[in-house]
RNA sequence: AAGCAAACUGGUUCUAUCGCUGCAUUUGAUAUGGAGAGGAAAGUCCGGGCAACAUAGGGUAAUACGCUUCCUAACGGGAAGGCUAAUUUUAGGAUUAGACAGCAAGUGCCACAGAAAAUAUACCGCCUUUCGGGGUAAGGGUGAAAACGUGAGGUAAGAGCUCACGGAUUUAUAUGGUAACAUAUAUCUCGGUAAACCUCGUAUGUUGAAAGACCAAAUAGGUUGCAAGAUCAGAAAGCGACCCGUUUUCUACCUUCGGGUAAUUGCAAUGGGUAGGUUGAUUGAGUUUGCAUGUGAAUGCAAACCUAGAUAAAUGAUAGAAAUUCUUAUUUUAGAAUACAGAACCCGGCUUACAAGGUUUGCUUCUUU
RNA sequence: GCCUCCGUAGUUCAAUGGAUAGAAUGUUAGAUUCCGGUUCUGAUGAUGUAGGUUCGAUUCCUACCGGAGGUA
């Protein structure tokens, strides 16, 4: 685990690659909307093997945006605000010693400035941590 | 000069901070340096490279294409030319478009209207008559299209039946041209439709990089070989002196009567599958410049250059400055805009999208001479 | 990425190259009824868009636009 010096890098083993893991997180992961975002997401006790406690997909829908350009645009949007926003999650992950993985997607029909962007992805980051205290809490029960 | 249309050109630049993906050097982590979307990357409409599998040879089917010569790795692409049509021009000519082989191989179709839509079975009319009929496409005003057109001869009345002039067309010869074709002479013929079936000619084996090739480890299982002990009990026989141990045969099931099969564990070998990684994959029908050849597409030679390589998928965000244009404004200041669009194995085309600015051509209007 | 198919009234479907493009249902207006339902009568379409072939195109050809499915 060496974080915490590098806030806001955004590297390969941050994303979410496998495949496997992919299907996981969307058949067992539970979901909820802070609009214009859908998150789905899965929490797991820590893997020792992986330097970050979370791995992000990021994803736009095609029948929203018909053109490849604004779909990038909204990603590269999306990926950026992550970045800036996920300190106080990876901080969060570490005390509880969980593995997230995650799942970031565009539901709106309209294009987003940055900055809005980022205050919901700090809302966003906010709701994960709450649903994860509850189910830590349903699960000590 | 302004506006509109078409074609071509064009496709903003720099600095700082944070971040992403390759590469090079260094290293314990990592740090430093340098690189990082297009003319269409798009549509996936053609053609090729490359790969796997298939493949004696020929034919059929299916699909695509179709004036000529040339260019090209190849093409349904391009260049030059011919022909046809439309527009324009007094004319010469110019511009644009063309699936532009064959209906003089066969078959089909041609609504409505019209006598008739193709073997004219002649409705009216004309001529003739032995009143049964026969001849006749000159006139019918229908239709998108009416049996080559006009005139003369001819006839009972008529008719390319004959002649002259004219239009289209087949074949042959001559001249010019590489050829398509053009011109002339002779000859044959005279509804349209092949983006109707079809005929002729040419081309195509199938599947696509999620193709294909390679890699070590783990897990589960398949096959083969060896070994082990157990199920496993009974009978007979052999060996060792015997208990006992061991070997062989029989007893089970299937059978084509040759034989075959029989649970478990361990070790070794072997080929396959899953997920992952490497490769395929960016030095190539390469880019730029110059010279030469050619009407041109293009080709040849020389020099210089290396210019993205991702894989749930990088090429971004913020701040500042400059450039171009527009508006406000007229020293100036402020504001707005900067298109279409994002590589996915790689090339050659085609098609479609495209802001401002620039060039050329055409049209319209105004001004001056 | 590759391949295949389909676009016709608000909806579900017809139509051999012949044009006035039909049928059911829906919507709506009127009639019938004391009121409603049933029933009857009428109204309601740029054949996805743009070109071409043809005397004539929903149909044939080409290019775009949109939608659906398959493959892995």
């Amino acid at each position: 685990m060496v974080i915490a010096m590098k806030k806001y890098t955004f590297k390969k083993e941050e994303r979410l690659c496998s495949k496997r893991s992919i299907d996981d997180l969307f058949h067992n992961g539970s979901s909820f909307v802070v609009y214009p975002l859908r998150v789905v997401f899965l929490s797991r006790p820590t893997d020792p093997e992986q330097n970050f406690p979370a791995q992000v997909i990021t994803s736009v829908p095609k029948k929203r945006f018909k053109k490849a350009v604004d779909r990038n645009y909204l990603k590269r949007l999306m990926r950026e605000s992550y970045r800036l926003e996920k300190d106080k999650l990876y901080s969060f992950l570490q005390d509880h010693s969980l593995n997230l993985l995650l799942a970031i997607q565009y539901v709106s029909n309209d294009k987003l400035p940055l900055e809005a962007l980022k205050g919901k992805m700090e809302q966003l980051i906010g709701r994960i941590e709450n649903e994860i205290t509850k189910s830590d809490l349903g699960k000590g029960n």
